[in-house]
Parts: structure tokens; C-alpha cells; sequence
DNA sequence: GTCTATATCGGGATAGAC
DNA sequence: GTCTATCCCGATATAGAC
């Protein structure tokens, strides 16, 4: 089966991106060698250098990648036009499946968020979401009474924290609470999506 | 005013730590050269070996220092003998205030948490602290009907990614919720601490 | 205890052969 | 496009002078 030099380049490219996004997500920047890139593509080192010409470049389309899907998917919800309550009950079913698959994620975007917050931001900036759209929603939901009133920003803030830092934290949820219980981390989170979702809603509808 | 050996010893050694805890939090371990602590300390690089002698040595007594600290907070507020609605008022004000004079520690924690954990388990083992006893006196006031009653697991590992999260995603919080509106982080911090005691233990008192 | 000089290593990047 | 050989730099760590 003959592929062109463009479908093989691709391919090629793809498989470097997937290794390098196991690699840099898992141990971070800095702690991420070329070599270990490599490794994980079962290619030769240099040829990440050909493909893609420094490390750097490599890690920004990785990360530009893993931060547009992430975006991508809050502008699916928050744009559309359901229901402020299906919004917000929408939005913890997709971040919690989502992530749960790959849950160094949270931690790998914190981690460039505090070392290069410009990069990020500007990466925000252009994709031209605007969580404060939630805000107004959520305020126009208190004056009809559907919501109890209390300050938008927090409920935002704490819902957001609900869902992404159990999974940031994976290691110390699991070996600090559930360990001692026999709960597997994947069980708690599934059953988390339920349970999140009730203490949630509940929190805020009268 | 002459000191003895020891004393000068101690003192410096206190210096170099300062310095490292300083690195160390806001960079990463990897991403930290022993160049910038020992220019942080205002000393001669070399002698960052003479007194700790190597990087890996000086990452861990770091490291094991600022995890104690964190846990003994919570150890002092968890075994005490207050009411149980008053821990976790004292939780939300103790970690908020305190986080927010250092917020790089949570992304600190979850990424050793990451590509380390047992280090970090074994610290936790350690310090013999049992964060389910909270569970227990959850369930007890539950009983009592002083706690509406659901998944007491879940609402502890709610109230811990209610405080720890938005430190850990300050630039994230600041630079795409906070910016458009000229609110200041800080601000928004100490305002949440009470905020946030409102929502939760309303989310939780009948 | 503190500094300079140096050994050693690992990692990123490129040149050049195939 | 892929590989080997090589260059270069930055970083850890130590030896040895003061």
C-alpha cells in the first residue's frame, strides 16, 4: 500500500504529537527529554528535531492542541442555547468523562498557567470565549428565582473547582481517602458525575 | 558579635532553605537550577553542595517541609474537639488565608503529587493524619440532622477543590474571569473566604 | 567556610552520509 | 526521510587553594 510523502509526513507528525503529548503532559516541560519523546514514538531522536525543528515548537503545538480541545468543548455548552440548568449539568458530565481519561491534564495546563501565564492567556484571548456569558446567564436565572441569589463569580468558581481539582489530585484523592475505604479512583468519579451533579443543583436551586 | 560554628551554620543553612522553598515552589524541581537558589540566597553556587550536598537532598528537605506544614495545619483543626460546623468554617479560613500568601504551593503539591507520589504518600503515612475521622463526624452530625445527609465522601472532597483549586488556577482565575471585570485577586480571595463559608455550609445546613 | 577551577554528564541541535 | 557523528551548552558535583 503506497502512501504519498505528504500522507507519510503527516503520519508521521501524528505519531510524534501523540507521543510527545504522553510525555509532556505526564512529567511537565522541562522534565521531558527529547530521547524520552523519542522513546515513546520508537523513532530515532533526530527525527524529532527534522519534523518539527526544536523542543519548543514541539511543546507549543502539543499544548496549543490539548488547551484548544479543552476550550472547545466549555464553547460547545456555554454557546449553545439550552438551558442555564442543562448547561451547568451538561458541563460536569463532559469535564469529568473527558478528563478522567487522561487525568495528568489538569495539572500539566496548571503547571504552564503558573510558569508562562502570558502564553496561556493569549491562547484564551484568541479563541474568543467568554466565560463571563455564564455569569449573565446565571444572573438572569436569579431574577426569575429559578436560582437562589448568590454571587455569580464564586458559583462559577466553585463549580469549575468541583470538577477539575479531584482530578488534578488524583494521586492524593486515591492514596489519602479512598485507599483506606477499597474505592477505586475511576468508580468514585463515575459515581462523582451523579453525585456532583445533585449536591450542585441542589446548592443553588431554591 | 561572634557566633559560634554551629550557630553560623544554622543560619545559613535556614538562608539556603528560604531560598530553595522560594525556587523550588514556583519553578518545579527540574526546572530549578542550583544557580538561581544559590543567587536567590546571595551565596557562592558551591556552597549549596557543602551544606546539603546535591539537588536531589535539598529538593526533598524542601519539599517534606512545606507538606508538614500544610498537614499540620489541618492535623490541629481535624483532632481538636470543636463542633464539627466550626472545623470546617476554621478549614475554609486557615487554608484560604494561608495559600494566598504562597499560591504556587497547590501546583507545587500536585506535581510531585504527579510524577512522585509515593514520596508523598509516604509523607502522608507518616504523619499518621486520618482525614476520615472528618468523614465520621460528618456522618455523626448527619445523624443528628444538623447535616443534610448525602455522600460524605464527596462533599469532603468538595470543600478541599473549593479552597485549593482557585489558588492553584490563580492566573487562570485572574486573567480570564477576573480581568474584565478590574477585580483583584486578592480581593477576590478574601471576599471568597467568606462566600465561600456562606455557600457551603448553606449547602449543607437544613 | 568560602571561593575558583575543573571534571563529567545529559540534553538540544545540526551537518553530512546514506 | 532516516541515521551516525559531532558540536555545544548548561547543569551538577567535586577537588583543591585560600
Amino acid at each position: 500500500m503506497l502512501k504519498s510523502d505528504e500522507s507519510l509526513s503527516t503520519e508521521m507528525e501524528q505519531k510524534i504529537i501523540n507521543a510527545a503529548s504522553k510525555v509532556f503532559v505526564k512529567w511537565g516541560k522541562k522534565a521531558s527529554s527529547m530521547q524520552l519523546i523519542a522513546d515513546e514514538a520508537g523513532i530515532n531522536r533526530t527525527l524529532l528535531n527534522y519534523y518539527f525543528r526544536s523542543k519548543d515548537k514541539l511543546f507549543n503545538i502539543v499544548f496549543d492542541k490539548i488547551f484548544f480541545e479543552l476550550i472547545q468543548k466549555a464553547a460547545e455548552i456555554l454557546e449553545s442555547d439550552i438551558d442555564i440548568i442543562e448547561k451547568l449539568d451538561r458541563f460536569i458530565d463532559v469535564y469529568i468523562s473527558g478528563l478522567l481519561s487522561n487525568p495528568y491534564i489538569p495539572v500539566f495546563i496548571l503547571n504552564e498557567l503558573n510558569t508562562n501565564p502570558e502564553h496561556l492567556l493569549k491562547l484564551f484571548k484568541d479563541s474568543g470565549l467568554k466565560p463571563i456569558r455564564l455569569k449573565e446567564d446565571i444572573i438572569k436565572a436569579m431574577d426569575q428565582g429559578r436560582i437562589i441569589k448568590t454571587d455569580p463569580l464564586h458559583l462559577i468558581v466553585n463549580l469549575i473547582s468541583m470538577i477539575a481539582f479531584p482530578l488534578a489530585a488524583k494521586p492524593l484523592i486515591a492514596g489519602m481517602i479512598l485507599s483506606d475505604q477499597n474505592i477505586d479512583f475511576d468508580d468514585f468519579m463515575q459515581e462523582r458525575i451523579v453525585k456532583l451533579k445533585e449536591y450542585f443543583l441542589n446548592s443553588i436551586i431554591p
